[in-house]
RNA sequence: GGGCAGUUACCAGAGUGGCCAAAUGGGACUGACUGUAACUCAGUUGUCUUUCGACUUCGGUGGUUCGAAUCCAUCACUGCCCA
């Protein structure tokens, strides 16, 4: 993997840049797509390519190593070869399912201890098996395993958090070297910044994680609790010293204004579940704010679902229309709202790369930050 | 014409003397959702009131009772069965 910074705002911390990988280039600031179990959700691989334009998705190594399971993930050749996705895949580790799934897990010094979400049958994660797990799935970026603390945690328990999880890049990059990838393309390990909301964590932590010279780091632990402004004072804190010429990854967040803050402050990549999850909930983002498309108001309006959007839905079908499939329940309404939602996402952070080159990001953002703050 | 059953909030439906403005489900309305145990979850749903509370309701009318959705009489309507 290889990243090249291209341009840096004068007047923020905001950057553009271009990741290669062997599956392909990603331009930053880049939205991620999550596909948690190897399909981000209502969403074809046609639409995530043609219609959304989505350059990289997610996948998840402990929902991946429960169903379909290892096994069968080598067998197909990996994750690519099995969802028929050709473009760049980064996993999660599982460690935010240490953070989710809390009240069924056991952590200790050697790995966490989970209770499987679908049949209640034990497994344990470890460093070195999460680094094992995404070798077989064959991600373009692998991540560590680390906690990720909560945001209300007190200082004795982040501090303990994070050092645990320090412990663990470790033994994970070290069996990352130890181990090759098994398809013939390579593959990246980021380490993960811990912290909680307290700033002589994230910096003792960022100097760290910077120490380990990766090809690229992430910033997680964040959007779990703590204020959005707490939030922005951890990524400018992380990124002062997180290195320059690596790509930054700001795990698990966020709104779209969450994303422009971060890009200002110098974050270059993003997942999130939001546009999918709070699509299926009947929840549409637009530049102009957002939409309840279960509220009466929509029921006969039969504008476009948004005449500014991107995508192909957005024109083809009306706010009543879709309204109408949210209140019947039928599935095709989860599927144009999860479509124009990410589509929608990546049109922000190519809108925001555009105009970092273009030399005007601050302006641009400030305007948008106002916009999207609306509720329609 | 005769017999039986029934009529409760937007719908279905519980409730058979006070703890009932009335269970439960559906529907409707509103909100939440941040590295996905999530097509999920929460609230509201007689009127007025921010709350406390007040007021009007259980087919209609009249009664019994301190007190009625609940008991009695009667009328209306609905369904089923027999002619």
């Amino acid at each position: 993997m290889k990243f090249e910074l291209q341009h840096t705002d004068p007047k923020s911390n905001a950057r553009a840049g271009k990741i290669t990988t062997d599956h392909g280039e990603i331009l930053t600031p880049i939205f991620m797509p999550v596909g948690t179990l190897g399909s981000v959700k209502a969403v074809h691989q046609h639409e995530l390519k043609e219609d959304i334009k989505a350059q990289i998705i997610l996948g998840n190594t402990y929902h991946l190593y429960l169903r379909p399971g290892i096994e069968i993930l080598e067998q197909a050749g990996g994750l690519h070869k099995f969802n028929g996705w050709d473009k760049p895949i980064l996993t999660d580790s599982g460690g935010f399912q240490v953070y989710s799934l809390s009240h069924n897990r056991k952590l200790k010094e050697e790995g966490a201890t989970f209770r499987s979400h679908i049949d209640g049958s034990k497994h344990t994660f470890t460093p070195e098996s999460a680094v094992d797990i995404q070798r077989s799935i064959g991600a373009d970026i692998m991540m560590a395993f680390d906690e990720c603390t909560p945001g209300t945690a007190e200082f004795d328990y982040a501090k303990k958090s994070m050092e645990l999880t320090h412990r663990w890049l470790d033994r994970g990059i070290k069996h990352f070297h130890e181990t090759e990838p098994k398809y013939g393309y390579s593959q990246a390990f980021f380490p993960i910044v811990q912290g909680c909301v307290y700033p002589e964590l994230r910096i003792k932590s960022a100097e760290y994680i910077s120490s380990k010279n990766a090809e690229g780091n992430a910033i997680g632990g964040l959007a779990v609790g703590e204020p959005a402004e707490k939030m922005y004072e951890m990524i400018e804190v992380v990124n002062g010293i997180l290195p320059q010429d690596k790509p930054r990854y700001l795990m698990g967040v966020g709104t779209p204004i969450n994303l422009l803050e971060a890009i200002e402050r110098g974050v270059d990549m993003f997942d999130c579940v939001m546009p999918t999850r709070n699509g299926r909930n009947g929840m549409l983002f637009t530049r102009n704010g957002t939409m309840n498309m279960r509220n009466k108001k929509w029921e006969n309006d039969f504008s476009p679902i948004d005449p500014d959007g991107t995508s192909y839905v957005d024109k083809a079908y009306s706010r009543a229309y879709l309204r109408h499939l949210f209140i019947a329940e039928e599935l095709l309404g989860l599927q144009i709202a999860s479509i124009h939602n990410l589509a929608f996402y990546l049109w922000l952070t190519g809108e925001a790369r555009r105009h970092i080159i273009n030399g005007d990001f601050p302006t641009w953002k400030a305007m948008m930050v106002k916009q999207l703050g609306q509720r329609l």
